[in-house]
DNA sequence: GAGCAGCCTACATAATTATGCTGTGTCAAA
DNA sequence: TTTGACACAGCATAATTATGTAGGCTGCTC
């Protein structure tokens, strides 16, 4: 990603690193205050008790990690990194929470999250986690790194197949994916429906299958466009 | 996992951690062989120089712990993943290679990959690695991590949508994606095609499509089944 | 008891899809 | 020159799909 290559390339000669803190528990928003505050290189910009609070504060004094709690009062910690990357997406956005399941793992992630730790790490880790994300990295514990994998793969073959697609065939399976049917993709691509109808049975017949969205199913699953 | 969890109970109290290296370089190989060797808690059981060799040999004193490179002469590491993994399904195997590819990443982890290390890495690190996939993480770096889930996130929303579907329209919808269609539904769950028709309406009209295809597009984009 | 949501069933109809088969033109390789 | 692959086009036909409309039953809530 250019921009986030000049972001960082930008960045590495911007010490302190502006770390700004989002958690509900005053003992431990005070804690990470602390941690952050007295560590050489990093600085606290904003420590915020709600997400609310962080949303309508922190570019004010715009940190370049957030250290953020997933379970708030108000607004959850992933719908507001969803926020956060929407406004500011050169955000480094870390959570720091007691859950573990793959449910949040996986919205935290998808939300554009660049780390997830788990509230017992120790203070020593958790600085080298905010300095590996400034670094352009994903901290996260191997466990976490484990579990994030194994959702990865869980709906995708171990092998992926090529099935031979010419790229005709392959950029007709595209429309397909993308919602298109015989009409409209004829006219995307500017041939008959005929020609379609043709392409359509060496597609089925390669994939082996016996319906479009079958063909859309496999192309999706074995990432074929 | 339960299969995991005893696994890694049983194990737990087993040392040395037993350590096999797939590695075509000579000096690498043997570099490898030194380094386990030579550390406290870890032994090496077998060094092979492809990967043929280690499938033929490697049963012979089965380790807990692979390493393997992705470019061998003959059978590619990646392949020789899928095959142990089949073979040995407790197997952990740790990708040691100088890509750091999106592609290879991508078809390591869907092999079945517990870790995926670049070969610059110090071998303290490679070490505290080996005791860390032991352990039930996936040891990578933070910059493979980041990579792992930007390729994890790139299709999927950033928002998961429920779209109030009902447990018979979510259950019509997984078979669809299934491959089914609207006869072999019916025949599945025991119902009339008249019936089908009638939820396939209220699940367009929710998801907002018009075919079955964009149904199982969406279902799958947003792993509503 | 009334109202509502969910599930089930039915019928009708137009459009679309899936499949079989045939033909032509272009281009690259043998 | 021949061959094979690919792309394009056509026609036919049966089956499937998508959509509109109508009705009944069950269980739950007010």
């Amino acid at each position: 990603m250019t921009n986030d290559a000049a972001a960082t390339s930008e960045t590495t000669s911007k010490l302190p690193i502006k770390v700004a803190i989002v958690e509900d528990q005053r003992n431990i928003r005070e804690c990470l205050s602390f941690l952050v505050s007295g560590t050489d290189g990093l600085t606290c910009t904003g420590s915020y008790r709600t997400m609310e609070e962080a949303l309508e504060k922190i570019a004010h004094a715009l940190p370049d990690v957030v250290l953020s709690d997933i379970g708030l009062p108000g607004m959850d910690g992933i719908k507001g990194v969803r926020i956060l990357k929407e406004r500011h997406p050169n955000l480094l956005i870390l959570m720091i929470t007691v859950y573990d399941d793959d449910e949040r793992i996986f919205d935290a992630i998808c939300a554009g999250a660049s780390g997830y730790l788990l509230k017992k790490t120790p203070p020593a880790k958790l600085i080298e986690s905010i300095k590996e994300a400034f670094d352009g990295g994903a901290p996260m514990t191997p466990q976490i790194a484990r579990r994030v994998m194994e959702m990865f793969r869980h709906d995708l073959p171990t092998e992926r197949e090529e099935y031979n697609l010419t790229p005709h065939e392959r950029r007709l399976l595209k429309l397909f994916v993308q919602g298109h049917n015989y009409k409209t993709a004829a006219a995307e691509l500017g041939v008959s429906i005929n020609t379609i109808n043709f392409h359509v049975r060496n597609i089925y017949n390669k994939l082996q299958v016996h319906s479009r969205s079958e063909a859309v199913a496999l192309a999706l699953k074995n990432r074929l466009v």
